[in-house]
DNA sequence: AAATTTTCCGTTACCGTGCACGGAAACTGC
DNA sequence: GCAGTTTCCGTGCACGGTAACGGAAAATTT
């Protein structure tokens, strides 16, 4: 049992060939004969060999590219945190002798992310991450990446299709779910706010939608007294927002309970810390540093995270696995933990 | 720029040196003048150099073994996660060239515990992962773990020293602090109950009482005026525990808050499921079966988990990275984040 | 100054696979 | 029977790094 793994060489004395036919069958080419390639299976069989990848892969010396197509952002939002994740898989891509490379294009222009796709389809890179913002775009690439049979990760949200590699997110419905039972806390309530974000969406792929779903499901189902009631605003014009909310928070002074669906929770805390002395209960989603910081200082109550980080490292990580060692990921969806942040555990995420 | 990666080959002919040489300098081994390891220091700076990491495996040709010291469970146990997390990093393990072997002891006997670690010193393992169950016995093992020069990494907590390399494991007072604030929700309390377990610990080095130490200070803080009680069980009795509890809640009709600082939650479900019209507020730690079972069906409100797979995961993967790429943890001590589960997350962990 | 030790470094033989090259054997057509 | 194909297979170098071996140069001792 201590005896060494069996190599090609040892396949090789055994059947009384040459290593080289022996790599021609393990590699499937011509040039062998019936009686020597049935040979050799035999002996691989009996003995269970197993290549050795290091070898194999120094012999091969090639080298492979993985790509993330990412909307460029601004510092402080969403798409930074993923950044923070690609920058995490960037050593051990390297000892693996793969390199990482982040292609951007603008959220709000579709034109940049087809510039984006025919940069990346230039590049031939060996594996593709991305996020489905432009959803029909998004159709049109990945057709072209599965021609190419270049395979590819979904992360942050996913387009039903059987040609992604595999996909990391949150469960979004549940988390809008999630997210209403955190708010009320089990208490009935008469009124709500959902604060939404006011823009014109052309074909994107909006994980909010969903989201609110889940939410206005769990308020159905638990407390269908209660009414809910959209605010607006305009990310654009921050000027205006917190007019708007004294307004709205004005006409309707029984709302106590504000939820918000996208990661710009941080938009309203001007406002609410003006009015300490009303307690709001406010709920938002991801770790910006924006929230956090109004996480712990008590004007948010909680935020429901789901590691951006770690489904950059982990899409990355699939494809390696793929790539290098040519497994293939155990499951396709993977769903992400919904972390509940308070003020006492956000420090630790 | 699309130049080959540098090899050692380059950084020898650049320096005037062999590679003999240059592989001397990047193991730091002795024979090599101060002239000499300067200029390839520089040279390997300046080209950016990074190892090979198959050829360097390839070439090594070794058989490494991690061992992991752990007490045995039964199903259910806590320590059981811990065991998911190994087999999670088997298969990145064994393409790594790393074996992993698991020791068991029983808990409870220190003696066993003794012969643990010496079957362990026996095996030579290239790293160790180990949670200090026995405070003295665990000083007395690392102590020749670090005269055999073998790397080894505390979980769940830890032992104050300077020879660990690292530790991955949940804050411990901050989870005590965290679980009061979960259970009053920030409204004013009278009374809670603390259920604890009834054992005379020898020597163990016991989280639940530094756990016990941050909820007590957040009460304290918070709610001055209330009223904590301890009610004791005991596991191995588990027929007697509802009846203490009944007798317990009969006696104080008030109390309607419960936190338990082991990870044995479910050892009170069974009480608490024969009064549902009381609707205690119940908060817990770790995400065992039998826990999450009763947050999903109500009986629990909350539990703070800490990803045990995930401690051993990292643990394992601190020791690979150095044993394979050499490279030193960046941090020390890695707080694994506080998970709130609710039963509307609970199932994403 | 010779003898010895120590310091430093180049050489070389691997590790297990991949693959190009070329040669031998078998098979073809005349 | 000979030249030309085709089929099959062995040889040998390459991949990048490791580490033992031994030799030259420098430092030390006698």
């Amino acid at each position: 049992m201590e005896s060494k793994k069996t190599t090609i060489k040892d396949i090789a004395r055994m059947t009384g060939l040459s290593k080289g036919t022996v790599d021609r069958v393990l590699h499937n080419r011509e040039g062998v004969s019936k009686k020597s390639y049935a040979k050799v299976m035999e002996v691989i069989k009996d003995l269970g060999y197993e290549p050795n990848l290091y070898a194999s892969l120094l012999a091969q010396n090639k080298k492979r590219e993985i790509v993330v197509v990412l909307p460029g952002c601004e510092k402080g939002e969403f798409w930074e945190l993923v950044e923070k994740g690609i920058a995490k898989s960037q050593d051990s891509c390297s000892s693996l002798g793969i390199s990482l490379q982040s292609v951007h294009y603008d959220q709000y222009d579709i034109e940049s992310f087809r510039a984006a796709c025919k940069k990346v389809l230039d590049m031939e890179p060996a594996g593709v991450v991305l996020p489905p913002m432009f959803k029909n775009e998004t159709f049109v690439f990945v057709d072209k990446l599965k021609a190419k049979e270049i395979p590819f990760v979904y992360i942050d949200s996913k387009l039903e299709s059987d040609s992604y590699l595999a996909y990391f997110g949150m469960p979004i419905y549940q988390s809008g779910y999630l997210c209403a039972h955190i708010l009320t806390d089990e208490q009935n309530l008469k009124e709500a706010a959902i604060i939404r974000i006011q823009r014109d969406k052309h074909g994107q792929s909006d994980p909010t939608i969903n989201r609110r779903e889940g939410f206005i499901d769990y308020m159905t189902e638990h407390f269908p007294g209660c009414e809910l009631h959209n605010v607006f605003i305009n990310p654009n014009k921050p000027k205006e927002i917190d007019g708007i909310l004294e307004h709205f928070f004005a006409e309707h002074p029984g709302v106590r309970h504000i939820a918000m669906f996208n990661s710009r929770i941080y938009l309203i805390t001007s406002f609410l810390e003006k009015h300490p002395e009303k307690k709001y209960r406010v709920v938002g989603f991801d770790n910006l540093a924006a929230n956090i910081k109004s996480l712990k200082n008590g004007t948010v109550t909680a935020l429901i995270a789901q590691r951006p980080d770690d489904q950059a490292v982990k899409a990355i990580g699939a494809l390696s696995d793929l790539l290098v060692f040519g497994r293939e990921p155990s499951k396709r969806d993977n769903f992400m933990p919904m972390d509940i942040l308070t003020r006492f555990n956000a420090e630790y995420y």
